[in-house]
RNA sequence: GGUCGUGUGGCCGAGCGGUUAGGCAGAGGUCUGCAAAACCUUGUACAGCGGUUCAAAUCCGCUCGCGACCUCCA
C-alpha cells in the first residue's frame, strides 16, 4: 500500500515521500493541550490540521492509532511563581482542588473539539495517569548515563548526552550557543544553581511545601519535569519508535528536541519518523498565545463575546478559515477573514444542497475525474487543504451553472461529483451542515406569518407584505424570497 | 546576539522556473412588485535593488519591513 502521500518533515525541512513504518499501521501523536485554562483560536489550529491528516490518512486505508494528550500536571510556571504548578497555581486562585480544574477544562476543552468536528483521538492519556511510566523513563536515562540527581531533582544532562546524540538537529540548535546561554536577555530561572549545566533540563522536580500536585517517586515527593510526558506516553501506546508527532511550531525547542533526547536517552532509538510543525495563528502580526495575553477563546468565538469579535462566528467559519491557510503558513485573524470564510462555507455547502436535484444531462461539459485527482493531488502535496478547497470551488461553479443550464452534466457524473464532494468536503476536510436547531412551534409561526405574507403579495398588497418583512428583520430574522417560496433564519 | 521563517491585488490567502489559484469585498448582469438573498460574469499583484536564465512571484545576492524560537506556550 503505497500513496504518494508527500509531508514536510521538520527533521529535514522537506517535503518526503509518507512511508510507515508497519503498513498498514500508522501512529500519530500530537502534543496536546494543557488544561489550565479554556482553549483558544489558536488550539484549533493543530487540532484541525491533524484531525484532517487522520482523516485523510484513514480514507487512503491506514489503520491509524492516534494518540493525543491531556497534560494535567507539571508545567513550570514562570519565576513569579517560583516553580509552582500552572495547575495548582489556578487551583489556588479560584479554591478549586486542582484535579477540579483540569475536569472543567478538559471538558470544556472536549466540547470545543466535537463542535470543530475533530474526531477524537484513539488513546487520550492523562500526564497524571502515567506517573509511573515516567518515573520509570526516567530512571532508564539515568541509568544510561544522561541524567543526574541533584537536590531530589532530576536533570537531563544535555552535554553528556551530545557527546553520543546530537542535540539539537530538530530546532537548529547549536549546543554551544545553548551553554552560552540565549542573549543578554536570558533570566535566571528557579533551579538553575542544581544544574551541572544551562542547557541541562529538568525530568522530575521536587515539589515545594505548597504545591499541590505531588507524586512520590525514588528522588522526592514531587512531580514530572517539562517534557517527559510525552516521551512516555507516546512510548506506551505507539512503541520506541512511531509514524508521525505533531504539534504547534512553538513546541519544536526545547520540548520536541528534548522528547527526542529523552527517547535516545532512555532506549537509544530516535522517537519518531515525520516531525511535523503547524504554525501559528496571529493576531495584528502578532502571535496569538496564552501568555501573551492576545488570545479569544473558541467559545467567545461560538458566542460573539470579544471585544476584537464583531459577530459569532459557528465552528465551521472557524474550521474553514483555518483550512483555507496551508499550515505550516501563519494566518491571521480578522474579522474581515472570518466573514470571508464564512461567506465561503455557506456557498458550498449551498452548493451541496444543490446537487441532489441537478438533472441529468447526455453530455458532460466539465471533467469530474479531473477535479477528484486535483484535489488528492493537492492532499498529497503536504495536505494542501487551501488548494483542495479552491478545486471545490470550481465544482461550485459548475452545479451551479448546471442548475442554470450553462452547464451540462450526466447522470454518472452527477453521481460521481456526490462522492467526491462528500469525500473530499465532508470525510477527509472535516466540514458538516452546521447543526439547526429546531423548534416547532417557532416554525409553525413563523410559517403562518410567511403565507400573509406571500398572500398579501398575490393580492398587490405590498405595503402588508414589505410590513411583515421589514418587522422580521428587525426581530433579527432573515427572510429570503425564492420561486419556491419564502423561508427564513434567524441571525 | 544566535537559529529559522516570511513580505503576493482593497482584505484573507495559494503558489516550489514557463499556462486563470481560490474566497471575501468592489463592478456589471440575471432573478424580484421593490428589496434582500442567491446565481452568473469580471478588473487590479507579487517589498526594493541587482544577478542567473530563452523565461522569475518562484533561484541567487544585497537592502528594508515583519514574525517565530532561544523561558511556559498549539
Amino acid at each position: 500500500m503505497e500513496h504518494p502521500l508527500f509531508l514536510t518533515n521538520s527533521l529535514s525541512r522537506q517535503k518526503e515521500n509518507f512511508v510507515p513504518i508497519n503498513p498498514p499501521l500508522v501512529g500519530l501523536y500530537v502534543c496536546g493541550p494543557t488544561v489550565y485554562g479554556e482553549a483558544h483560536l489558536g488550539h484549533a489550529r493543530p487540532y484541525i490540521t491533524f484531525d484532517v491528516l487522520n482523516r485523510y490518512l484513514t480514507h487512503l486505508g491506514y489503520k491509524v492509532r492516534y494518540v493525543r494528550n491531556i497534560t494535567d500536571v507539571g508545567h513550570l510556571e514562570n519565576d513569579a511563581d517560583e516553580g509552582e504548578d500552572k495547575i495548582a497555581k489556578k487551583a489556588r486562585l479560584e479554591q478549586l482542588e486542582p484535579m477540579e480544574v483540569v475536569e472543567l477544562y478538559t471538558g470544556s476543552f472536549h466540547e470545543s473539539m466535537r463542535q470543530l468536528n475533530n474526531n477524537p483521538p484513539s488513546i487520550e492519556p492523562r500526564a497524571s495517569g502515567h506517573i509511573i511510566e515516567q518515573i520509570e523513563m526516567i530512571k532508564k536515562i539515568i541509568a544510561n548515563g544522561y541524567a543526574y540527581e541533584s537536590n531530589g531533582s532530576v536533570y537531563f544532562d544535555v552535554i553528556n548526552y551530545s557527546k553520543a546524540h546530537d542535540y539539537g538537529k530538530l530546532s537548529g540548535r547549536v549546543i554551544e550557543d545553548l551553554i552560552a546561554g540565549a542573549g543578554n536577555e536570558r533570566r535566571e530561572l528557579e533551579g538553575q544553581s542544581e544544574k551541572r549545566n544551562p542547557a541541562d533540563f529538568a525530568l522530575w522536580k521536587k515539589a515545594s511545601p505548597e504545591h499541590i500536585m505531588r507524586w512520590p517517586s525514588p528522588w522526592s515527593d514531587g512531580f514530572p519535569g517539562w517534557h517527559i510526558e510525552c516521551s512516555a506516553m507516546s512510548g506506551k501506546y505507539l512503541g520506541e519508535t512511531f509514524d508521525i508527532h505533531g504539534g504547534g511550531m512553538d513546541l519544536l525547542f526545547p520540548h520536541h528536541e528534548s522528547e527526542i533526547a529523552q527517547s535516545k536517552g532512555s532506549c537509544g532509538k530516535a522517537p519518531v519518523k515525520y516531525w511535523m510543525h503547524n504554525n501559528m495563528i496571529t493576531i495584528n502580526g502578532q502571535k496569538m498565545g496564552k501568555s501573551l495575553g492576545n488570545f479569544i477563546t473558541l467559545r467567545q468565538f461560538f458566542t460573539g463575546n470579544h471585544k476584537l469579535l464583531e459577530q459569532s462566528y459557528n465552528a465551521m467559519a472557524i474550521r474553514f478559515f483555518i483550512l483555507q491557510a496551508h499550515y505550516r503558513s501563519t494566518l491571521d485573524f480578522s474579522n474581515d477573514g472570518l466573514i470571508a470564510a464564512e461567506k465561503g462555507y455557506n456557498r458550498i455547502m449551498a452548493a451541496l444542497e444543490v446537487l441532489p436535484s441537478l438533472e441529468a444531462s447526455d453530455t458532460s461539459t466539465f471533467d469530474v475525474n479531473e477535479l477528484s485527482k486535483k484535489c488528492y493531488d493537492a492532499m498529497n502535496d503536504d495536505l494542501n487543504t487551501a488548494i483542495v478547497l479552491s478545486h471545490l470551488f470550481d465544482a461550485v461553479r459548475v452545479i451551479n451553472s448546471a442548475k442554470a443550464g450553462t452547464e451540462k452534466l450526466t447522470a454518472v457524473d452527477i453521481n460521481a461529483l456526490k462522492a467526491i464532494m462528500n469525500t473530499f468536503a465532508f470525510d477527509i476536510l472535516g466540514l458538516h451542515a452546521e447543526e439547526k436547531k429546531s423548534d416547532d412551534d417557532l416554525d409553525n409561526v413563523m410559517r403562518l406569518l410567511l403565507t400573509m405574507r406571500t398572500d398579501a403579495k398575490a393580492n398587490k398588497d405590498f405595503a402588508t407584505s414589505d410590513k411583515i418583512r421589514d418587522e422580521l428583520i428587525k426581530l433579527n430574522f432573515t427572510i429570503k424570497d425564492s420561486k419556491d417560496g419564502s423561508s427564513w433564519s434567524k441571525m
